[in-house]
DNA sequence: CCATAATATGACCAGGCGGTCACATTATGA
DNA sequence: TCATAATGTGACCGCCTGGTCATATTATGG
């Protein structure tokens, strides 16, 4: 999650930001509609109202391209996630998820295309480099709950019978499948989340919350 | 989830069993590794030995191919789920779930190419009647729990302060993405669900039935 | 045995793809 | 102003796709 993927050419830094913005969001447009491999360069250029040959000014080819879009997918992410910490590392570990839930929804609610194709990264075969872009936001999830969950754990907050790593994968499939209904209606199971204002939205995610917390606690811990 | 999707021609119907099966099986393999989209059928046609007038005298296009592969799927998943029901309807709601999930687990393991086909349709956009094909399945998950956690939340097994709605989305979410991280390793968090033995296997399930049984049951209950 | 129906075949079609390149246009700076 | 460098352009290429169809092969039954 650190280093750059691909560098696009000179060329392309020499672009106005505004028009390197415009090319970056047309192009993730086109992978959230239709992934990596059916994605076309003509839609996309034709999209811009520029000509194929100066995307390839600016690309070495489709895959050069694709790695930049998801350069700043995971940029984005992580000057969301990082905003919603509120840093002094002494936070509650159930306010901590429920802090980047709602980081997550805020980053879906502005970023929609960015979502959609991390999604299709998840479930499409023969995108480049696909088990690397994979890890780079799976590794992200482990890295930040599971010492998170480890210190948890010790402090006697979290049951002693269940392993850290177990913690973090109940935490993650949650966080995970509750932004997947977020941005795929028919994945909400009926919560229709899709639509729903953000106070209802907030209540949802705090019961939510609430069940994690539930669950994972010790039971001698008042809820 | 009751009617077929589609009609093979009179033409396949006629054909050896056998060799029904082997071009379903080689269809929906293609369609696994590709999704529907970039499936081929000359790719399909080259791996049967057969030609591809063949196959059209077979199924009227693409989409008709597609669609009987789906409904294999749903078919065979609906035989798994029933057949792991013990039947009788007085079961606890949480062993229901464990049961549901150990079925999931051997449909995937003898049919893994079609969950694949199931997760490309999900992530995939432009799949024919892809609306209607998630619901059959989607649906079939929440009225086969929706009526258990509503007469469990009567019989005051599940905590009156969560909706079963949304005991429905949390039970609904743990299952799919333990299945999903069973069939995607890099979806199970770090569990390692895909290379596991057996009993690990159930030992996993259980203490994650264990969980969700600790957050969704009455706090009067014991463990 | 042979006429007829059923099935199998693969060359072929139009259309879209990623990628190339000779050329047109614009920017630069002496 | 003008030579040169940088950038923009879109017709074109080879390849693959889903789908067609005239023709070859096989099965059927009188």
């Amino acid at each position: 999650m650190d280093t750059q993927l691909v560098q696009p050419k000179q060329t392309f830094m020499n672009l106005a930001p505004e028009k390197r913005e415009g090319i970056v969001r047309a192009a993730a447009a086109e992978f959230a509609a239709q992934g990596y491999q059916r994605a076309s360069l003509n839609n996309i250029v034709k999209q811009l109202g520029i000509s194929k040959g100066s995307l390839y000014q600016y690309f070495d080819n489709k895959e050069a391209l694709f790695l930049h879009v998801f350069d700043h997918f995971t940029l984005q992410v992580k000057r969301y996630v990082k905003a919603s910490a509120t840093g002094n590392g002494r936070e509650d570990f159930f306010d901590v998820a429920r802090q980047v839930l709602l980081a997550g929804i805020a980053f879906i609610d502005s970023h929609p295309e960015y979502f959609q194709v991390y999604l299709k990264v998840l479930f499409e075969r023969d995108v480049p480099r696909r088990e690397e872009l994979v890890s780079r936001v799976r590794l992200f999830s482990l890295e930040y709950f599971g010492p998170l969950a480890d210190r948890a754990r010790e402090q006697g907050v979290l049951r002693s019978d269940i392993p850290s790593q177990k913690v973090v994968f109940i935490l993650d499939a949650m966080l995970d499948r509750f932004l997947q209904g977020y941005a795929q209606p028919h994945l909400d199971g009926g919560l229709a989340l899709a639509g729903m204002s953000a106070d209802r939205l907030h209540d949802e995610i705090d019961s939510m919350v609430a069940v994690l917390r539930t669950g994972l606690q010790p039971s001698d811990m008042g809820e």
